[in-house]
DNA sequence: AACACTTCGGAAAGCGCTCTCCAAGCCCGA
DNA sequence: TCGGGCTTGGAGAGCGCTTTCCGAAGTGTT
């Protein structure tokens, strides 16, 4: 036999701790011990081992040792998402969207580095769901990162009932006892209003996401609150759905109905953008005749022109804390319910 | 004990078979054997363990029956990138890319109604790639998704010579015996040439990718051949990195180079919109002065003032014909080698 | 009524690993 | 020299599931 590593040879079966084993003339269990670095092993049989694996080019299989260990060294990142189902094209928009990305890039830079892997559920009707739930208090996976879209879910009560250790990206909508990551939206939608009030606006509109959002209502909180606070008593609003399109469309809207609007907040930068084209068919001149205050800072904002002033979301940051405070919620289950609350800023640009 | 589904207490032992076995009065096996609709089983019994089911609330473990099946239900979207390393920022610039985003939406169109989870992993080390190997050969995953990166990756080979069901999205840089499916990169680079030409562009230049990405040589031979077929043997070409700032820095570098050029095919959307950028700060109209045409057609392109015309890179299909041809390869392991090349179609809009 | 043939359910052997016991060997002080 | 504590390695019992192998019924034919 050649020295250094074996090729195994394709649908050969694969090396097991046992042939290992055989090979270094000690027990299964020993090699076990020696692989995971497992209490004081006589060096002189530790170096055996390792040969003997080097020989018969031995991997573990994490399936067996998971079933076993009850850890899988994975986390799923599951979007929930009650209302559409199956074939609904909301999930293609919503992959499309910069905010998955940025979701996933953030939490695979702390993930990665752990050595954890992320496994990507959706589940839409009540039966997924509960098969999801079920697998997870079965150990599938260590710990999930709840994505909440749209509507009242009932995903997160399902999983603190289970036990299963959770942190949400975005404050859910009803009271849970959940961990949870969230950008203090209303304070971001204050600052946008001071912003657009400090300009001297007089007569100030926005465009908002769907109603049933919780960041979305907290955005319009937050403006309203604000503007009222500088004097303006109400505000003008359009929604829409967070895509582009809609932005044009509730730009035009509000266009219409308020045709003397110098001002607009517009809740997300996708929905600004389109918001900038609505205005710019209308030859409004921007921020000269309307100035417009987006929110995410999404890499959108710098490629609009006018370049977009906007209110900085740091979701990969927050995605990256979120990961942390899984992980040491799956290393300690006991640690209390905890959230972590980012704090906005302005970033002015050219368009406000 | 009350009707219906028992809800299962948390830190409880969860029920397994042979709880479900014992409440049924039959044996572990019937009860496998009623769960997965193997063979027939006397409709008596098979209600009989429905409703054991149902009174003990067992699911069961994926864990264990992947361990026997040696089937988990579970594809890999392996992001490989042989050049960078673990901090590397270039992380992050990725997964912000819509790129990714469409890729996922694509192949979860497919693999969610499957019931198939996605488990994402990024390997940039060696030592990375060999252990992902390894738990693939396990059955970690039932198969693998390969988006390609820079450079001449040696991970498409060992996947074919560990014999792990594989499909690439992108073509590999190296001829591998693997499963791909890839766009017409060259006749879509064609297309734009010949659009410009037709528009009576006379002095043409290209802002292309990173040199080792494969699309990005197909684009830059695909546009050079076509504009020479025009008899513009020579076209002025700037490189970027495909994110929009590089893009508006390429066309900066062309300005100051050939100050006289009245077409520029840019070889994404996010370098095109960084071009429009650098165009707008130096003054040139577009498509008066200058005619654009981009390639992706992503969201980016109707965002942009104006309107991008750009070549459409159907990047959802493809992603979701993989993972059918992935699908199709897991099913039969001795289906033949085959590739999808999709084509480009041109998205005539307002830039060109 | 006896036979071959099919249908169906149970026993039990794994899948590959970890980890608790336990026995054997060792060193040390008395 | 002997016993008590310590270290070390092996045997073996699972983790929860599938699936082969069999024997026990049930069916139909001559």
């Amino acid at each position: 036999m050649t020295a250094g590593t074996r090729r195994v040879p394709v649908g050969e079966r694969l090396p097991t701790l046992e042939d290992v084993a055989a090979v270094a003339g000690v027990s299964r269990a020993t090699v076990s011990r020696v692989i995971n670095g497992i209490r004081n092993v006589d060096p002189q049989l530790h170096e055996l081992v390792w040969n003997a694996v080097g020989q018969t080019g031995y991997v573990p299989n994490r399936l067996a040792r998971s079933l076993v260990t009850r850890r899988t060294g994975t986390v799923a990142l599951v979007v929930s998402d009650s209302e559409s189902h199956d074939d609904d094209p909301f999930m293609g928009r919503f992959f499309a969207d910069p905010y998955f990305g940025r979701v996933v890039g953030g939490l695979m830079s702390v993930l990665r580095a752990a050595g954890i892997q992320l496994a990507l559920q959706i589940v839409g009707t009540e039966e997924q769901r509960t098969r999801l739930v079920g697998d997870l208090r079965h150990g599938q996976a260590d710990g999930v990162i709840v994505l909440s879209l749209p509507g009242h879910d009932p995903l997160p009560r399902m999983l603190t009932d289970a036990g299963v250790p959770a942190v949400m990206i975005g404050r859910p909508a009803d009271p849970v006892p959940i961990n949870y990551v969230d950008l203090a939206n209303d304070t971001g939608a204050a600052l946008a209003a001071d912003h657009l009030v400090a300009r001297g606006c007089q007569l100030v509109a926005m465009i908002s996401g769907p109603a049933d959002v919780p960041a979305s209502n907290d955005r319009i909180a937050g403006f309203r609150r604000s503007m009222a606070r500088h004097g303006h008593a109400w505000v003008p609003l359009a929604s829409g759905n967070f895509t582009q399109e809609s932005g044009r469309r509730a730009m035009r809207t509000l266009l219409t109905e308020q045709p003397g609007l110098d001002g607009v907040f517009v809740a997300n930068d996708l929905m600004a953008l389109g918001a900038l084209l609505a205005l710019r068919d209308a030859g409004r001149d921007v921020p000269g005749d309307v100035a417009v205050v987006g929110f995410d800072d999404s890499s959108a904002a710098i490629a609009a022109s006018p370049a977009l002033t906007t209110v900085r979301h740091p979701l990969e940051d927050m995605a990256a804390e979120s990961a942390r405070l899984l992980m040491a919620r799956i290393e300690d289950p006991t640690m209390r319910i905890s959230s972590v609350i980012y704090e906005p800023t302005l970033v002015p640009r050219q368009s406000a």
